[in-house]
DNA sequence: ACGCCTGGTTCCGTTTTGTGGAACTTCGCT
DNA sequence: AGCGAAGTTCCACAAAACGGAACCAGGCGT
């Protein structure tokens, strides 16, 4: 489909055929690391012309979808793009095969499951089923969770590195939200290393109290992860040790999402493309 | 800017007026509600003809954005979309961060407070986390103020030399707002000198009747600052005096944003970088 | 089976956007 | 004052998007 006369040498053709493909492309550069971005550097990144890459960031910023930061000359996400991350995150989670994968696991479990991302310094929940018992906590899709007091959230820390990590938390005291929560930073750095260690994390009644969680994270192949999928029990029905105990069920939820992601695309050719 | 021959009731230009930024606008409406759409229901929804939204749709697919699912007529979100939303939100550390320093900035103070920055001549609201307190003001994220009645506008023009300020404000007379917004330039002059002396800039129902705001910059070292941290209140709660007294604060929360943005870009090898 | 209606798909001349080399402006440095 | 590197603007030109009209399913009522 694209050929035309090839006389250059086709510096940047990963990044897309059509502006628009090109203007997305551009948006992934900007996502896939934790850095901000000014003119040149995207221009080095993308092998796209200068004037063709302002362009694109001024559309980008006038729409609300980049900002400016620091000094002007670097651009960071802007909240409508951020929103609409969390928005597609969000609302693509009931339908799917995650949601079966989730409910699955809350019938082997017996109690409820959810699967969370990280946005900024917080946990989402993306998408949960609720266990049948009548004793439970009753957590929205969507709502927050600080993440030095989550399972998941703990997992997340785990991922970054401690300059992130710090970056993240050492700008505001860590919130105590119960007796347990840990609010004193180097402890929490122990805690992190030790979940990095073993895999999974817990969240021993640190946000509500009577509220035991126990998290791993939803891998991606080469990459960090922003998926975590956890197990939420009442401390009534559950410990430290049942929670362990159902671990192996939840590793193999976790790798059953990993597969949902990694799934290859059509099952049907598009004959038109080819 | 855009006129045309307007005879069209315009049923749809809520969408976006450039291509991408349709195609983008048609991510959000995906991405709004946890539904599939089909070709039909995205026509209705946006108002643009068929073959556009089926052009649409196509490249999405094409691109891996979207997946066709089911029988082939309902499109969800692609695995490249997914993973662009996943690091969007777990690449955003700055972000985070920043949202954290405002979130404990409020406990401490009990009012809302928001991060700005200086967009032309106008006041960008970065970010903002509301006080709990059931009166106050509802501003948005992403809304804009003109800058010579706004604390935060005071203290970006504060910055400049009186030569940028006056071609920032000399162009237009200045809006008058309420009763207190400073129209005489020669006053907004000597206000501005004022608060470049103190450090921090009032805006006392310049604005909006019933609110104070109190302002300072997040100073970047050597370089203007663009950003600055504000509190928010209603003068019911709060007067001039009172606002003194959160400056202490304030100031720490400064601090604390600075320290963020001043973070090594890391290590990354740039080659320009030295 | 056969029209018929509803949604999906393709055509194609027209209009609007995007493109990017070159030139210009800023600003930080020396 | 002068240099260099970054950002910004111009504009003739090429490419993409546009959307009305016409064309193709396939489910349904008779």
């Amino acid at each position: 489909m694209k050929v035309i006369q090839g006389l250059k040498p086709d510096p940047a053709e990963l990044l897309g055929d059509t502006p628009t493909m090109r203007l997305i492309a551009l948006l992934e550069v900007i996502a896939a690391k934790d850095e901000r971005y000014s003119l040149q550097r995207l221009v080095e990144e993308t092998g796209l012309p200068k004037p063709t890459v302002h362009r694109m960031l001024q559309q980008l910023e006038g729409a609300g979808l980049l900002q400016r930061e620091g000094d002007g000359r670097q651009y960071g996400t802007g909240v409508r793009l951020r929103r609409l991350a969390e928005n597609l995150l969000l609302n693509d989670s009931h339908h799917g095969a995650r949601h079966a994968v989730l409910r699955h696991l809350v019938n082997e479990v017996g109690e409820s499951c959810n699967i969370t991302a990280l946005s900024g310094s917080e946990v989402i929940y993306l998408d949960r089923v609720e266990t049948a018992a009548p004793l439970r906590f009753y957590l929205h899709p969507g709502s927050r969770v600080p993440a030095h007091c989550s399972a998941s959230g703990k997992i997340f820390l785990a991922q970054l590195t401690p300059a992130q990590r710090y970056r993240l938390l050492a700008h505001g005291p860590l919130e105590k939200y119960t007796a347990k929560t840990v609010t004193d930073l180097p402890r929490l750095e122990r805690e992190v290393r030790r979940v990095k260690k073993d895999g999974y994390a817990f969240d021993d009644e640190e946000f509500l109290p009577g509220l035991l969680c126990i998290a791993v994270a939803v891998s991606m192949p080469q990459s960090r992860s922003n998926l975590c999928v956890a197990i939420q029990a009442p401390v009534m029905r559950a410990s430290v040790e049942t929670a362990r105990r159902w671990l192996p069920a939840l590793q193999r939820a976790a790798e059953s999402l990993a597969a949902i992601d990694a799934e290859a695309p059509p099952l049907r050719g598009a004959r038109a493309r080819a």
